[in-house]
RNA sequence: GGUCCCGUAGCUCAACUGGAUAGAGCAACUGACUUCUAAUCAGUAGGUUGCAGGUUCAAGUCCUGCCGGGAUCGCCA
């Protein structure tokens, strides 16, 4: 009910329903073809199949019904005679090509929308949520491990998906879940053994001897041996070990704390893989007892197969021949400490597509976990997915030396062209040196975030740090660059004490395109928060500044000598800033106050 | 080999889940700063949506078969 062209529906599905078909074949959107019409219903063709009737007559019938029904109320309502075809909402109804039914809205009734749009909070989005908890499991960093750019997917997505359920009034819990538990913990703990290091740990030495560590274990039998030796001790609760586990664990998180802050990504709960661990002796057991988790080749194991399966799925994995936990019994370990301590409606998982199967199965494992009592309700299980980040040669990104481009190196890359870019500009001498830090920061990640987050989720994309860091065409700072325009005239009829009714609008034919645009809002919102799709606010918000912006260089609008009409506009002016304000917030974005 | 995903303008990507004439940005070209910020705007050019069939009023979108690319397929995460 929220965007205008879900008003449309309600009245158009009422129609259908008259006519005794069913309403969702009366969804009113935004037309495809703006030169024919701004809103179209396209269910008189699915309509006709199910009436066995010629589709533009089930148009027909439909069309009548409107004028007829909106004439007569018009009449009560307003004590005037009915008009012929239109009424108080409609400037056109009528029938094109095969059945589409193309409307046009009066402008007075666009008017009135953002009217009462523009007193609402989050610009009329419905708070659907009603204080249900979810929690969102993203950003997933590695102890010991610098954080590089294929952090950057997890984090700002998952954040961003964060923000929308917060906006549609949820509860939403972000959860960093670190990957501080594995075989690399032991490999870590074994070589300080190696070295006989006995002093303090730092994220330095973490970073250096981890990769070695690393390398040794994969070469050397023997070596790998020790790291697993390691692993079990440490999860078995040994002193020594545990408290130097937990001291690089500290200096790991000061680290990622450094870029997480840097890229404006929140987290409510810094778990890792850890925290699940003294739910899993307690899991396994009753999962044996409740013949769920069955031996087989040496291994403790859920056996997840369906007999609907297209394809192969083996079971999880609970505890390897050797008795040691995978990452598999964590998960699913992590989804019960997540329900008792939250009883979250939902669980959304950030994480790369290629983990795909490994979420199937901890899901179909997790049914299990009801089965065997452990948990009340199953939360959904939410497995939103991102695909690889590649280089420009289609291959997973590596820097031109072979590695990986290190998260903080990419954001310093940003700042630098962003300062330069200040330097260049106007206004670079009235703008002292913190300030211009600011803003500098705030473009730099402006622009990295959106050239992240306009990409489909699902798919794998290019990282190409020219795009990342580019401040012109489809890029975040040129959406940050329509937000500070705006900022900047509001400031000036302030200055100028022209005064204005932030609801008093009045749609003019040059003010209609910025107007309809505006009314969109909840459908694309809607859109993002159904799919987990970030990429739809990016695109929504880019037609937004795209349209702005055409508008400002069109428009007179603080200089407009009708003053009804100047009043409208700033109105109009000021519902684009909240929008894109909105927006921006959604994605993370902040906006600074000039630029 | 089994399963799944992808193939759209020179490049990077959209296309509201089957709708009308497939849209943006970058790169190229032409214009617009004495006037509310030119990180901008107005315009030009660029397409057999990998190929071939099929389903229907309508297919980039659905089904089949090819071609090309990628992911994944029990003791790593």
């Amino acid at each position: 009910m929220s965007s205008l062209a879900n008003i449309l529906s309600q009245i158009v599905s009422d129609a259908f329903e008259a006519q005794g078909l069913p309403r969702e074949l009366g969804a009113v959107r935004v037309s495809d073809r703006p030169d024919l019409c701004q809103f179209q219903c396209n269910g008189a063709m699915a309509a006709a199949k199910v009436a066995k009737k010629n589709p533009r007559e089930v148009a027909a019938g439909v069309v009548d019904w409107l004028e007829v029904e909106y004439a007569r109320a018009e009449r009560v309502d307003h004590s005037k005679p009915a008009p012929t075809s239109c009424n108080s909402i409609f400037a056109k109804v009528e029938i094109a090509g095969p059945g589409f039914i193309n409307l046009d809205v009066k402008k007075s009734f666009i008017s009135n929308f953002l009217a009462e749009n523009s007193q609402k909070e989050n610009g009329g989005i419905e708070s659907v949520g009603d204080g249900q908890e979810v929690v969102l499991d993203y950003g997933g960093p590695n102890i010991a491990k610098a954080m590089h750019v294929g952090h950057l997917r997890s984090s700002i997505i998952g954040d961003c998906l964060r923000r929308i359920y917060l906006t549609a009034g949820y509860r939403a819990v972000g959860d960093v879940h670190m990957g501080d538990w594995g075989t690399p913990m032991g490999m870590i703990l074994s070589e300080l053994d190696l070295m006989g290091h006995d002093g303090p740990v730092s994220m330095e030495l973490l970073a250096e001897i981890y990769p070695k560590a690393s390398g040794d274990c994969k070469a050397d039998e023997a070596r790998m041996a020790l790291a697993r030796e390691a692993t079990r001790k440490l999860q078995d609760g040994d002193e020594a070990y545990t408290q130097r586990w937990r001291e690089f664990i500290d200096v790991s998180i000061a680290g990622m704390k450094a870029n997480f802050d840097a890229l404006g990504v929140h987290f409510d709960e810094w778990k890792g893989e850890s925290d699940a661990h003294p739910f899993i002796q307690g899991m396994v057991e009753a999962l044996k007892q409740a013949g769920w988790a069955v031996e087989s080749d040496g291994a403790l194991v859920v056996p997840v197969e369906r007999n609907d399966d297209t394809k192969e799925v083996p079971p999880l994995i609970l505890l390897k021949s050797d008795g040691a936990v995978l990452y598999g019994t964590t998960d699913l370990a992590t989804i019960l400490d997540r329900v008792q301590t939250h009883h979250p409606v939902k669980i959304v998982y950030c994480v790369d597509q290629r983990q795909g199967l490994h979420f199937e199965q901890v899901f179909r494992a997790a049914e299990k976990l009801k089965g065997a009592g452990l948990v009340e309700e199953l939360p959904e299980l939410v497995f939103a997915g991102f695909g690889t980040m590649n280089g420009t040669d289609g291959k997973p990104f590596k820097t031109r030396a072979g590695g990986v481009m290190r998260l903080e190196d990419l954001i310093s890359m940003g700042l630098e062209k962003a300062r330069a870019r200040l330097d260049e500009a106007n206004l670079a001498a009235e703008i002292g040196p913190e300030e211009r830090e600011d803003i500098a920061h705030k473009v730099a990640i402006a622009a990295i975030k959106f050239a992240d987050l306009q990409n489909q989720r699902q798919s794998d994309y290019v990282f190409d740090l020219d795009r990342m860091t580019s401040f012109e065409g489809k890029t975040g700072p040129y959406l940050l660059y329509q937000a500070v325009r705006i900022q900047s005239l509001l400031k000036k009829a302030e200055d100028q004490a022209v005064n204005f009714d932030a609801a008093a609008f009045d749609v003019r034919d040059e003010d209609l395109s910025l107007a309809l645009l505006l009314t969109e809002l909840s459908d694309h919102f809607d859109c993002a928060l159904k799919n987990h799709t970030p990429h739809v606010l990016c695109d929504y918000a880019y037609r937004l500044a795209q349209e702005f912006s055409s508008f400002y260089g069109r428009c007179h609008i603080l200089s407009e000598e009708d003053v009804t009409l100047r009043a409208s506009r700033l109105a109009l002016c000021a519902q684009t800033h909240r929008t894109l304000v909105l927006l921006l917030g959604l994605l993370g974005i902040g906006i600074p106050a000039r630029m």
